[in-house]
Order: C-alpha cells, then structure tokens, then sequence
DNA sequence: ATGAAAGCGCTAACAG
DNA sequence: CTGTTAGCGCTTTCAT
C-alpha cells in the first residue's frame, strides 16, 4: 500500500512545544475558543500557520464524533435535475464549512436502503435524500429505512414528504404547479389535455391529482387515455406516441421536460403547429425546453430555493434550534415558444 | 448541538467481551486478517452480527490514517458532462469499497486552489481533478498546486493533462476525434468549416489544433474569422451568430454540443437545410444532441471508459503495482441527421 | 492463534 | 486564562 506521507506530520504536540504553551492552548485556539487571551492566540496562530498545521481531521472526529460531513443520496447524478440539486447542496452547505460525501443509489429498493446503510457509517452529520423517489409509495414499510435513520441523525428530504420525528421535508409545490398550469390550458379553450409522466412517485402522483382535480375544476373529463405512462427518452415518447392510433390531443403537459419534448417531436412530426394546434408544458425547466424548437414553455420547482432552503435549515437545526417539519416552495412557469398561454 | 446519539453505542470491548476474545481478535476479525483460526472468526462474526456492529470509521481512520475516501473535484456538476464523469466516478469507486467527497470547485483559479487544500485536508486517500480546467493553460505556474498535491496523495487527471509524478491522466483523444471529422467534412467537400469554441482549456486547445492540422492536410486555408469563440449558452451562441455580417460557412464543428445547437438554430433561423447546405457537428454526444431538430451528430468522448479506466487504474496503484502515467482513449463519432458524412 | 498494552492526535473535564 | 490528564475506538507490535 502507499504512503501517504513518509515524514510524521507535525502534531498538536509540536505545536504546543513550538508556541511554548499545552496542547490544551491550542486546542483551544484550533478551536477558536473564547477563553484564551489574544495575545497567546495569536502566538499559537503564527506558528501554525509558520509550520502549515492543519489539524487531523480522523483524530478531530474521533473526539467530535463529527467530520462535518453530511451524506448526500441521490439516484443518479447524471440526471441533469438531481445534478443542479447537488449542486446547489454542496455549494451552500460548503458556504458552512460543510463536506459532502455523495451517494447515486440508483432507483432500487434494495440499492436505497444499503446506499443508507453505507452512508450512515460513514457517521455524517445529517443526511440528505434528494427526489421523492425515496418514499416509495409512501407507505409505511417504504418509508422505515428512512425513519430509521432518521433515530440516528437528522434527515433532509428533497421534494419527499415523510411524516416523522427527525425528518425534515422541502418540497415544491407541484400539485399546484401543475393545477395552475391545466386550469390556464382549459381557460383557454383546450378540451383534450394530454398527461405524460414516467413515474408513480409522489411528486408524479402530486402532479397527476393537480392535473385531475384542474380538469375537473374546469369542467372537464378526466380521459384515462390521455394519462400516459412511458419512460423519460426523448425518442422513446415519440416513438411511443406514434405508435397509438386515433390519438388527438390539443395541449400536452409532462411531468418531466423530456417527455415533453418527446411530445413536441411527435407533434411536429405530425405536421401540426406548436403552440397554434397544440400546447406543450414540461417540468424542471431543464436545458432540453431551450433546446428544441420551438422552445418549451416549463414549470420551474426552483431546485436552487429548495436545496438553499434545506441547507439553511439544517445548519438551524444543527444548532439546536427548532425547525419546522415541512417547508413547501411555490412553483413558477417559465414561458416559452411551445405555448400561447 | 444535536447528540447522535443517546445510548452508547457498542464498541470493540464490548463485541470483544461478547465473544469472549480480545479487542485485538476482533480487531483482526474485521480486518480479516489470516491470522485468526476460522473458528473464531466465525464465533466473533455471529457477536457482531447479532450486536449489528460497525467499526468506528473516525477511529479506524485514526489507526489508518485512511477512511477509504476519495475526493472528487470539478468545477461544477450540474454541468452535464461533469455530472455523468462523477456519477461513473462515484460507481466504479463504490465498487471498490471507497467513497466520494465531491467539491464543485467554480472556474477561477482560487477557487480551485482552494477546493484541492480543503480536500486535502480531509486526507482523502487520492484526488481525482475532472476536466482540463484544472491546468491552466498548461504552464508550471498554473499546475504547480496540482503537483503539490501530488504529494501527498496520488492525483488523476479526466481529461487533464500534467507531467508529473505521481499524478495519472487519464484522457480522450480529442485532438484526432477533431482531426478525423474534419477531415471527413473536407473530404466531403466542404471547404468553410466553423469552429465554435467556450474556452481557451487544454482540450479545446487540442480540438482547435486537430481542426486547423484538418483543414491544412485536405489543402484548406485556416480562416481565422471561422474560429469562434463564443460563451457555450444556446441562445447566446445563435444570437451572436446572428450578429455577424458576412458570415458564411458550410459545416460546423463545435466543442461542446450547446454550441453546435446553437448553430444549427442559428442556421435554420437563416433558412438554411441540415445537413444538405450546412453539416453540424458537436462535442460530448450529450442529450443535447438528441433534443434538437434535426438531431445532432456529435464526438463523443467515452467518459464512462475515461472513469472505469481511472478509478481502476487508481486501485491498481494504492495496491502498491505500478501503472501508467498518461492513457489515452479514442473518441468515436456518433452520426446523426444533422451530417450527412 | 491469541492477548496485553502502547499508541494514533485530538477534545474536554478538572484543577489551578 | 492555562495546564494536566483521561479518554475516544481502533490498529498494531510484541509477547506468549
């Protein structure tokens, strides 16, 4: 095996030696605390930094029982939503002197609970579960691995909703999102709104009742045929799409900006006009809806409040404050090409 | 603060007392060793799995001075690329029993400076830097904080490019993927080839060498005004494009795809066919590629073969075997509607 | 094959 | 304000 270094690192000892004071001086100073006057404070700090000491972090934690390290887990990195997530939560939790260890779980049960499991030993101070994909159905079994580590340090849920001691929810609010976003489509005279989703998490299940309870609301019927369900390729909707007969449709809303795009494609395809003959809504307001043509109206969840929001939470929440137990952020619809609302 | 904890939780004395052992044993027992009749091992498992005990990873990593970590920089993984480089990264280091501290480092010097000494100072056991951002132009000043880390702990390189020891790069060969598509679009006939670029890193510096050496061994002239740089935002890329008066061309090449999305935007706003009058082509096969119209052929640089290889390479390495100090993978063309080569 | 004991480098209670 | 000292939980000689 390598070794990371081959002369000993300076200790607090020498340290200590060096400044002329006890280990338990600067300690103190490490720890900038209060009860040492400035002066040897500032002793201690000049041979520090004179020598580059940093102290060690393994025998810190061992002391601490902390790294300050928080455990991120997400499905997958690689998906460009969860991507800017993370991105936003190491950013801001950096801005606290925070590390994050990462953890892509992917979307299987078994692989969430051990990505969990893993993580948790690691001894991270919190934890945070970015997606709804974490709850399952919701239910109570699909939940216990999360409300069992949540006994153990707090857990963040980003865009998940549990209900539990020590678990702490910020979700967009797409239920309405989605609501608002159908009741201007019906207003504006559009009868067969087409529903695409790609998953039966809780955030898909949120979108779909804003999407029912807006048609509804509006006076009209909820067509099962114009749920539908398929995965989140661009090609793979419009293949998809293609292959249904009489399928008529005058707007589209998705859950996810590629499915929409899938849809623009296929309506293209068709011949139709966009957004004259049909309107198209994506989700997440990803890079995809200004990249097709014509570019795609989306509802944007605001990924950046509601990790900043999260962070900021925790850092509260770490400090023994009270937090509340569910923070929801509002959605906004970013206009684009692809309709004329 | 918040406890983790109320109860004490069980340590190697108390799974030594358990099992009737000594810590040592169990000590060997976790680390499993050779030195420990089969029938202990067995004796002492049964304890720690009935006890559901995990070593403490502070501790051990005191004893180590390892906690099976690496850090991984980039400048920002909401970036597409980067994101799908980590997620790999983050995969194939799963596999071997380590995890990931990530840092998103942002693009300016300091920054970056700083990422590698925090990260350092979480005495991760190696550093992995991905994108060629992290050198400079290439220059000893530029890389001289990467060769200090290197020092410490062993440093690879994605798509970097650093003689030193103890630093390991791993990268595609984007000068000949440039090389080989453009020469097929010369070959092809095209004589005004654009070349869209967002920065001036090593690796747009080795595309823009393969583009020029391209146009000089089919007999073409290097056109300075047909070498564009130009901020990688679709919309930015069209409307500067836009902008330009006398702009003609009949293929572009791009460094990254938002930039060859930018152009096809801009040469269909012109009017013009893709591919008959205008072949695009972009860099990174990402879904950008994909989501435009026509869809778009772009290089793709196999970063799931730059990570696997990586990773694996570093394991090889803090195994103590030797291993090479730059490898190189081919880039491979994916064609699609926008070219017609 | 197993155990006793000395660290690893730091924190924190306690004493002054 | 500062120093002494006892852990934190594990690894690793060194005996046996």
């Amino acid at each position: 095996m390598q070794q990371r270094k081959e002369v000993r690192e300076l200790n607090i000892y020498d340290i200590a030696k060096l400044a002329g004071v006890s280990i338990a001086t600067v300690s103190r100073v490490v720890n900038d605390s209060p009860k040492v006057s400035e002066k040897t404070k500032a002793r201690v700090r000049a041979v520090m930094k004179e020598q580059n000491y940093t102290p060690n972090v393994f025998a810190r934690g061992l002391g601490l029982n902390s790294m300050q390290t928080v455990g991120i887990i997400c499905p997958d990195v690689a998906d460009a939503y969860m991507a800017s997530a993370v991105a936003y939560l190491e950013k801001r939790l950096r801005c606290y002197g925070y590390d994050c260890i990462l953890y892509c779980s992917g979307y299987e049960e078994k692989a969430k609970k051990k990505a969990v499991k893993l993580i948790l030993n690691k001894r991270v101070d919190a934890l945070i579960l970015v997606g709804s994909q974490y709850m399952g159905d919701g239910g109570e079994s699909d939940t216990r691995y999360i409300r069992e580590a949540s006994k153990e340090v707090p857990v963040f849920l980003i865009n998940g909703y549990v209900r539990c001691d020590g678990i702490y929810c910020v979700l967009a609010d797409s239920y309405q999102g989605i609501y608002d976003v159908v009741c201007r489509l019906a207003e504006q005279g559009r009868k067969r709104i087409l529903f695409l989703y790609d998953s039966n998490s809780y955030s898909a299940l949120e979108k779909m009742h804003g999407y029912e309870d807006a048609l509804r609301d509006n006076g009209l019927q909820v067509d099962e045929s114009l749920k539908i369900y398929v995965k989140n390729k661009i090609q793979q909707v419009r293949d998809y799409l293609m292959a249904q007969e009489d399928l008529v449709f005058d707007a589209a809303v998705a859950t996810e900006d590629g499915l929409a795009v899938g849809a623009l494609k296929y309506v293209r395809q068709k011949g139709c006009a966009v957004p004259e003959e049909v309107n198209i809504i994506g989700y997440n307001n990803s890079e995809l809806a200004v990249c097709c043509e014509p570019e795609l109206s989306s509802v944007d969840s605001r990924g950046e409040v509601l990790c900043k929001t999260a962070v900021d939470t925790m850092m509260t929440l770490l400090n023994g404050e009270h937090v509340k137990h569910k923070i929801v952020v509002p959605c906004r619809l970013v206009k684009r090409r692809s309709t004329n609302l």
